[in-house]
DNA sequence: AAAATCACG
DNA sequence: ACGTACGTGATTTTG
């Protein structure tokens, strides 16, 4: 089918705005300071959506001229509220004209008009053509066009965010039917347009009443022969209500002076392009977009040198840049095809064969005093261990440098060096990587190439940000300690976990069976949507009602029918199964160990990561479930699992920021926290178990960011009680209140929040109009110092123990982080020093912290013991 | 590819 | 009136 594609050029400029913009960072710019951040990833975008073309695709973008609509003067307050423009993001729409014009796009704009009514009109008038639209804006106004050949795109928090609306998604989401978008926003009014709708009608009335009215007018007539608040503020302003519908209507019926025919997207004028791209200082767009759409290409590119070399000739330089040509997924025992190593004036490739050989190399890779610099350090020593070659001494990470400076980045290389405004060639797929080896030689060598010369500048913006220490003393080595733990691997014995895995699938088949006659037909228990239907014919869900079915929801049905009980152990067991069963065995290496990757560029708070398997989700909190870590062991009877965890850090983190004295107090004295905070929140001495258990929720509760229904929702009691709790808490720790209060202003001012060793997480959606978006980066902004303290302090914990194995020569080994535990393999006669020695440090790690850090040790043949 | 679910801290 | 606890990864179903 022909494809036309619309986009909403304000909408998407303005999300490109703000997706780039960081208020700590200088904007980006060009050499004369014109703001290009959002031209760069609007540019990105297109070029995204363009190099996905096949041919003969209808491409528009529309936009608003600023000037006013025929809706202001139906409304002089129409958008009234709306802040003035970002003066840089102001200076920047007249250049997206100027780029769009380079890269040969038709576009739109209707003085009187809004972009909304063109892309309406265009949208129905290309699907009458018979053409399938995708419209692209962040604008949610724009779902009421959504029809059989017309889907909306809908662009989330980042660019690549993105969420295709049709029929089926919008009555998912809002439970509505497209013509009905204008009537609910009649109802509800919407606060950035400025429009105020019908008083007192929320989401949640206005879909239950669309759902049984249909659409605003009979709502208005029906409204008369009822009684209630609700009806009463209808009729009180059903001219509010129809006006806002009006305005929210999107005019598809608009005279257009060009025919879809003329959108047909031909391509982009080369030297065009290439000009606007150097006037700009946009040096990767070239390479992002599809060459197949170059007209008059003049070219002249420079190529990347490098050589092919069978062996390496002496050099004299102390650094050299690093990268290996290998599946960077699959780093363990992927195939690696060969060696980049990049020094001041050349870059050289040597197979991997030829690099087993060359003893120079060998011994420049192992040798301490010449630093590495390359793109993620640790899957390369991995890689290079198992094929017995020995590395050393990396001086700087790309990967991890990017982290440090923005942990919400993805970590793929590509978008990485595209941050640093460097694009890598690129290879078709990773089976081309090798068959087509002249592009994935080239890009490996630009991977060393760039990782050289990108460290002084990156470096200078790592300590413009006060972030030098936490790269060089904790992260950086703790790349190397992570690279000696997944190259150790933990064991798993396959037979024991089989045994244990028969009993689970034994349970399962039984429930299954049991499940099917109290349903008196068989279906798919691992279906949501089946279950839901199942429980719906048994009566213990209402019909027509939308219900999850969780755990939490399930839970509360247990009293209603049998099976609802079944379906919950039949879901554990079919879990345990697949995640812990099938699912580890797969991962059991030759050496009987797993080796999985321990991510250190992944989370937004400075956390590591697991997969591959993920060793931080084995299940404990279940006793059956806790059964499989007793097929961890090490079959050498010499050898103990040893466990030190961290106890309540992240409360003894919060206590020590925000210098809470009774906290302090408590934890410095060794007393039950949750007790503590029970006896003040219940002003009692004596506390029950279940008022202790209430604390605790909040305790916890707290460090997330807690609000009264959410506690309510997780202790099952009402909200007013919920609140009650949260307002004595406060009382009992005002300091809590006052840093909670304070990071939020902190985080509003800068857009970010720090560590207590200055590792940042930005929070850009704090200012986000959307309510939701807004308060969840609230949370995260009061979470992401305490979670990230405490990451940092273990990390700091990690470097420390593995210098004293290491100086000491101690065969025990670091084998697993579980957030705010460590799991060292350790030889029996080990055992005694070093558990004191790793209490030690663990509890020491930052002396200056004003909370004593408590540390609980246990050891045990199996993992399931060490607990 | 996304949503739903559930395992962990 | 709004919507609702932070941070992850793996598996399964579904559009």
């Amino acid at each position: 089918m022909k494809k036309a594609i619309i986009i909403d050029g304000n909408s998407l400029l303005f999300r490109a705005f703000y997706a780039t913009f960081n208020p700590s960072a200088p904007l980006m710019r060009s050499k004369d300071g014109t703001p290009t951040n959002a031209i760069f990833a609007f540019s990105n975008m297109l070029a995204r959506i363009i190099s996905s073309f096949k041919g003969e695709e209808r491409l528009l973008v529309v936009f608003d001229t600023g000037k006013k609509t025929f809706r202001h003067k139906e409304l002089d307050t129409y958008k009234a509220n709306r802040k003035p423009i970002e003066p840089d993001l102001a200076i920047q729409m007249p250049i997206a004209h100027d780029l769009l014009k380079a890269m040969g796009v038709y576009t739109y704009e209707l003085e009187g008009f809004e972009g909304d009514d063109i892309a309406g009109t265009a949208a129905k008038l290309a699907q009458k053509e018979g053409y399938d639209v995708s419209i692209y804006t962040s604008d949610k106004d724009f779902l009421q066009l959504i029809d059989k050949h017309i889907k909306i795109n809908l662009i989330k928090k980042g660019l690549s965010d993105i969420k295709v609306m049709d029929e089926d998604t919008l009555y998912q989401d809002l439970g509505l039917k497209p013509y009905q978008i204008p009537d609910y926003k009649g109802l509800m009014g919407d606060s950035s347009d400025n429009l105020k709708g019908i008083p007192g009608v929320g989401q949640k009335t206005a879909v239950k009443l669309l759902n049984e009215l249909d659409n605003l007018e009979n709502i208005i007539a029906e409204a008369r022969n009822r009684t209630g608040k609700i009806y009463q503020s209808i009729i009180d302003n059903q001219e509010s209500g129809k006006l806002c519908k009006h305005l929210a209507t999107i005019e598809v019926d608009l005279p257009l002076p060009f025919d879809i025919d003329d959108t047909t997207y031909i391509g982009y004028n080369f030297n065009e392009l290439a000009e606007f791209c150097k006037k700009y200082d946009l040096k990767t767009l070239m390479n992002k977009i599809s060459q197949k759409y170059a007209i008059n290409t003049k070219q002249e590119k420079k190529e990347f040198k490098f050589e092919v070399v069978d062996h390496l000739e002496k050099f004299n330089d102390d650094t050299i840049g690093l990268s290996l040509n290998f599946d960077e997924k699959d780093y363990y025992d992927g195939f690696v095809d060969g060696i980049a190593i990049a020094l001041k004036d050349k870059t050289y490739y040597e197979t991997i064969e030829n690099a087993k050989k060359d003893t120079y190399l060998l011994n420049v890779l192992k040798d301490k005093n010449i630093k590495k610099d390359c793109y993620d350090y640790k899957a390369i020593k991995v890689a290079l261990s198992r094929l017995g070659i020995e590395l050393n001494n990396c001086d700087f990470d790309v990967l991890i440098a990017s982290y440090i400076i923005d942990s919400s980045l993805n970590s793929n290389i590509d978008a990485i060096f595209n941050f640093f405004s460097l694009s890598l060639t690129q290879v078709e797929d990773e089976v081309s990587l090798f068959h087509d080896s002249s592009k994935g030689i080239k890009r490996t060598c630009e991977i060393a190439n760039y990782s050289l010369n990108l460290k002084n500048e990156v470096l200078k913006q790592i300590k413009d940000a006060n972030l030098f220490d936490l790269f060089e003393s904790i992260e950086l080595p703790l790349a190397n300690v992570l690279a000696k733990m997944e190259i150790e691997g933990f064991p798993l014995n396959k037979e024991k976990l089989l045994e244990i895995g028969k009993v689970f699938k034994e349970k399962q088949t039984i429930l299954e069976q049991k499940i099917y006659e109290c349903a008196k037909e068989k279906f798919n228990i691992s279906s949501p949507k089946q279950i839901s239907e199942v429980l719906v014919k048994l009566g213990v869900f209402e019909k027509d009602k939308k219900y999850s079915t969780s755990v939490d929801v399930l839970k509360k049905f247990v009293h209603k029918h049998e099976i609802v009980s079944l379906v919950l152990e039949y879901r554990k067991y079919a879990k345990l199964t697949s995640t812990y069963i099938d699912g580890l065995i797969v991962h059991i290496h030759e050496d009987g160990k797993l080796h999985p990757h321990f991510n250190q560029a992944e989370t937004t708070t400075g956390r590591l990561s697991s997969s591959n398997p993920n060793l931080q989700n084995i299940s404990v909190r279940d006793e059956e479930g806790k059964l499989i870590r007793k097929a961890f062991f090490y079959n050498d009877k010499s050898y103990y699992i040893l466990s030190f965890d961290y106890s309540q850090v992240e409360l003894r983190v919060l206590a020590a920021i925000c210098k809470c004295q009774k906290l302090l107090e408590a934890f410095n004295n060794d007393e039950d926290i949750h007790a503590l905070t029970a006896k003040h929140v219940f002003h009692k001495e004596n506390i029950t178990s279940l008022e202790r258990r209430k604390a605790k929720a909040v305790n916890f509760g707290i460090v997330y960011g807690i609000s009264d229904w959410g506690l309510a929702e997780q202790l099952d009691i009402p909200a007013s009680e919920g609140k009650e709790i949260i307002r004595r808490f406060y009382d009992t720790y005002p300091e809590i209140k006052d840093f909670m209060q304070q990071i939020i202003v902190n985080a509003e001012k800068d857009g970010y929040v720090k560590t207590l060793f200055g590792r940042i997480r930005y929070l850009r959606e704090i200012h986000d109009p959307n309510y939701q978006v807004r308060e969840f980066a609230k949370r995260a902004a009061t979470n992401a110092p305490i979670q990230g303290t405490a990451a940092d302090l273990i990390k700091m914990a990690m470097v420390n123990i593995d210098k004293m194995l290491t100086e000491n020569n101690y065969e025990t080994k670091l084998v697993l982080q579980i957030h705010d535990e460590l799991i060292f393999k350790v030889p029996k006669n080990e055992l005694k020093t070093v558990s004191k020695k790793i209490k030690a440090l663990m509890e020491n790690v930052y002396p200056p912290l004003n909370v004593k850090l408590k540390v609980d040790g246990s050891y045990a043949y199996t993992w399931y013991d060490a607990k």
